[in-house]
DNA sequence: AGCCCACGTGCAACCAAGTTGCAACAGGCG
DNA sequence: CGCCTGTTGCAACTTGGTTGCACGTGGGCT
């Protein structure tokens, strides 16, 4: 008979291979940002779960997605912070392009459009590169026309 | 002999053109832009010009600004939004690239670099687009070679 | 030149997002 | 099974920005 799974999961393997400790918080942050199919802000997060974190674990949990390189960090431009996971498949984290609706809101990763890479002026020497596309997304759009 | 001029600038005629009034806080900011080679943030606003103008005359001032269509907002990466001038010669504003520097936290308008333009997917419709590369300016990126 | 009043300004209080310090707690290795 | 260290929860704080309201003034009108 299956027992009790709780003691291995994807999350938590994933966690462990890190050398951290699969805590609570950490599991559900990250089994909701799999789940999610756009870049999730702090508040977002908080409703989803409505499990009854600590904001400042929260706020501990997406810093340290992005310190182990699970996440990714993007402002966004209501200045609040969005985050997303680096895609599961491949570790090497493809900079890839972000799209916000004005009319829901929602911020869309475009994985499909590849980053332009920018020549800098001399001297100058880029790291990241955020792009970001503002506008309608095809639901909101669709909704106008009607 | 020049009378004293205080009450005709070019700044003031900006402003007249909008069917605005020219107040000191307008014309103040109006220069001050004028003359920055980078975007700059409300605290770095504040700082500059030392005349004692309210936290919130400024916002208000930069408000404007962008309703006007003056002026262009941007938000940094550090959650700040800072503001630059429509490029005064052209009156149809080009969207450029932005370069924000870790060293000394300027943030550079790459006047230069075009912004490319995306291929959205189906149903979604881009406005305006954000480019902005983050990474070492010309000066620092020299300081780190020393 | 002086008047008037809608548009701007200053002040104070407020808000939301994020950060910090510290004591209590609990994963997971031995 | 117990300990040690990495996490959590709480509370207080910081920063950037916003709101409401009374007062002040730019500038068109006379």
């Amino acid at each position: 008979m299956p027992a009790a799974q709780t003691n291995t999961s994807p999350q938590i393997e994933r966690i462990h291979a890190l050398g951290a400790r699969a805590t609570p918080a950490r599991i559900a942050v990250l089994r909701l940002l799999e789940s999610a199919e756009q870049a999730l802000s702090h508040r977002e997060i908080e409703e989803a779960l409505a499990t009854g974190f600590d904001r400042v674990t929260l706020y501990r949990v997406l810093d340290w997605l992005v310190e182990t390189g699970l996440g990714h960090r993007v402002t966004d431009t209501d200045r609040v912070f969005r985050f997303s996971l680096t895609s599961p498949a491949n570790a090497a984290h493809k900079e890839h392009a972000h799209f916000r609706c004005e009319g829901c809101g929602k911020v869309f990763c475009l994985a499909d459009i590849p980053v332009p890479a920018p020549t800098l002026p001399a001297g100058f020497s880029g790291k990241t590169v955020e792009y970001c596309i503002t506008g309608q997304c095809a639901r909101c759009d669709d909704k106008d026309h009607s």
